[in-house]
DNA sequence: GATGAATGAGTGTTCATTCAT
DNA sequence: TATGAATGAACACTCATTCAT
């Protein structure tokens, strides 16, 4: 399918990468660097508060330009499975959490950041929104995010 | 794999099911009734705050029994495309987001209401919340789940 | 190549058999039944000396008749490599083995029997040989194993 | 496979050689001038008999060094066909052949040759072999051979 | 003398489906 | 109701080769 996606022959892409895992982390990889850029503006700013402001803006616009793509990525068991143990996906979510949760936060804080990274990754692509226009998305998406982190609209 | 695991030829499957297809939407519509029941349960309430508590409540569980099963459903992206167009499914979708948001909700309203359900389908599969055992997740998830809607505890 | 030779598709192959080494294991099955069927002639003789008599005879016998076949199955490097960590493979060419050089024989009397049975393996394909016909090669083989273990004529 | 073992690219293998025949021949070339080395050793021998036995010392010891080669050359069937049509080869084997059985020899006197030629080559790779030493082997081969030939030891 | 990029034609394997029995 | 045999179309991957640079 990337072959004649790109109109080359599979060949020519088994050229470039080696196994279908190559290609799959290379493909995370652009959409992982888009996170850690995000994570560390936030990291940059002075306030805690103001970091997750900051973050979670980031992360809701870039959920919201990639809600067309299907996230195919996300949409293999063989890849999900996969990125459950790659390192470098967790340390991103460990980062991530750090930053929601703060720096003494118990395990047991993990499930609402993974909640509300679920909920923002989810919901773009939830039938019930399809014909929501993005704009509208994002700003109610940014509204309940911060309610969820009690932080001020 | 569905025959192997039954321990029949897959021509016996074919047999009772027409296509893959029909397989997908047999299997989606046991766990579409056990969401139904949870709405109809719901609705049986006398008041919207109590219809709403149990609601989440039943979805909860439901979403944290499930999470060992992978949610296959939930993982073929060709399955995805289909339900967005599976009326059924639709419907099902329709009558939780008017219980959660009320009869006169917006169209804008939607979105709470899919970022609430992929919030708790999402997290319970959720690399980061994977070592947290069953009932901590349950009361994690109810919790915030009432504080996103406004319920008291 | 041996889904075009029968004339079905590559699917119909693999619903036979679930691997490639599977066939491989079939088909040289049936070789080794061939092997084995003259070791049971020769243990039904009297005597070791008769008993070695058989043997030969039905291996040239079996070697000039596949000569044709370029016996492919022994000519695959990744093939020889396996058959060298078979069991009924190895169990097979030690019996053989036993019944050359005698229940008493040393480890060291293991390369007669190896080289006996590579000088009818190889020499039937032999470049060499290839315009003699088969039945003077047959006597030739023949004569020449008796003298390589002291047999009468 | 040989690229990556010189440590070129395969563009720069096939700078030299137009072809995997091309690279193959002049493998084959290298291990075919030994074997010539070992003819003109013998034919430089004053009695025939001389001649015979330094001729099977030298096979025998080149056979013993190449065993864990795995002689990846005789292990392609294409390769095989293709040498059994390559005149060098062709006129190597007739010298050797004519060295052993004397140039008054029948055509049917190449069996012997063949035969032992094989012997050598296909025992030194025999699975029933392969945990025999070095020294061992090569003195039990050269014992067989002088049998063979009714060459004294 | 070497490289990187590409290609056509394979191979080993799976999957959804059909059909005669 | 079920089976065994088959198929077209894909997929992951390799191999021998070419060519512009």
């Amino acid at each position: 399918m990337i072959a004649d996606a790109i109109g080359v022959t599979k060949a020519a892409v088994y050229h470039q990468f080696r196994t279908k895992e190559e290609i799959v982390v290379a493909a995370a990889e652009v959409e992982l660097a888009n996170v850690e850029a995000a994570i560390e503006a936030a990291e940059a700013e002075p306030t805690r508060t103001r970091a997750r402001d900051v973050l979670i803006t980031r992360i809701v616009d870039l959920a919201v330009e990639r809600r067309r793509m299907e996230s195919t990525l996300l949409g293999d068991p063989v890849i999900i499975r996969f990125f459950a143990h790659h390192e470098p996906f967790r340390q991103v979510m460990d980062r991530l959490y750090r930053l929601l949760m703060g720096d003494d936060a118990e395990p047991d804080d993990r499930v609402p950041a993974a909640m509300l990274s679920a909920a923002i990754g989810g919901a773009v692509m939830h039938p019930l929104v399809a014909e929501i226009d993005d704009d509208t998305l994002r700003s109610q998406l940014l509204h309940l995010a911060r309610r969820f982190l009690d932080l001020p609209d």
